[in-house]
DNA sequence: CTCCCTGCAAATGCTTTGCAACTAA
DNA sequence: TTAGTTGCAAAGCATTTGCAGGGAG
């Protein structure tokens, strides 16, 4: 498959080929940054991201992060979700999917998309295509 | 200022009413910031909203705008949107709609919430009740 | 050697806050 | 008088950028 020898825990192969469709080059902090982000489908701010990595003992600079993220999201290997300004948060699932967000916590779950359908949505401005529907149902803790 | 009555082309009357019933005393700053975001539904941003204000010739300070923004979203007067992080931006149609959200230059048009409809919806989770659906069409210029 | 990447620190830009002056009742 | 508001300037914070040092080939 490759020809690099990277021997890790986790299937390095595979995100070290992901990163390459996307034309990402593999650099050591940008296979640690993709590995907690593929891995698992997963929100995370750039915040809990570094302090992810750190905790894993990984050396990346706030900087990186940021500039990895970014790039990351250029290149569309992840999606970044703003709820709120004081929180950007990146979606490592990359096919269209909808969101349960809690109000109160901020916390987001993923609604697969085969969970909702529509019976009819409106016409599009003239001139306009689909680039993408995406579907937020905001949820509260009931109270008895 | 001046003590005057307020008398101005618009139905300050409505505004004065609609801050009342969010319990929001009907202060100069306050009744200049509903008037313009209430007359007509629209998508402001903070800094979009204090040029109109400073076009239309009114006297007030960025701080009073963020201020007053914070507090009719607090009080549900508005809703408060987050397109992208230096994007926030306030919609002064209360009623849940939906929105086109133009990618390229972030501009949003309203949908009508009586334009979509779901065929289906997922279950949701344990002890949550819906706050609220909300659509977001991305639309992108089509290339001929 | 050369190119690209990293990381620190400084810069940026939106938003909030501290606080003194002010206003209406 | 008194409670609530305003506005300036300063502070906060997430994110970006400048630039020097570093690593891979």
């Amino acid at each position: 498959m490759n020809s690099v020898s990277i021997h890790n825990a986790h299937p390095a192969n595979d995100v070290t080929a992901t990163l390459a469709e996307h034309n990402i080059s593999p650099t050591s902090q940008r296979l640690q940054i993709a590995n907690v982000l593929l891995n698992e489908p997963m929100h995370l701010s750039a915040d809990q991201l570094l302090e992810k990595l750190r905790h894993a003992g990984e050396k990346v600079s706030k900087a990186t992060v940021y500039n990895t993220l970014k790039l990351f999201v250029e290149r569309g290997l992840i999606r970044q979700i703003n709820l709120d300004p004081e929180r950007t948060v990146y979606d490592s699932r990359r096919a269209t999917h909808h969101h349960f967000h809690e109000v109160d916590t901020g916390t987001l779950w993923d609604i697969d998309p085969d969970d909702v359908a529509f019976s009819r949505l409106p016409q599009l401005p003239d001139g306009m295509e689909i680039a993408g529907v995406e579907v937020i149902i905001r949820v509260a803790r009931k109270v008895q």
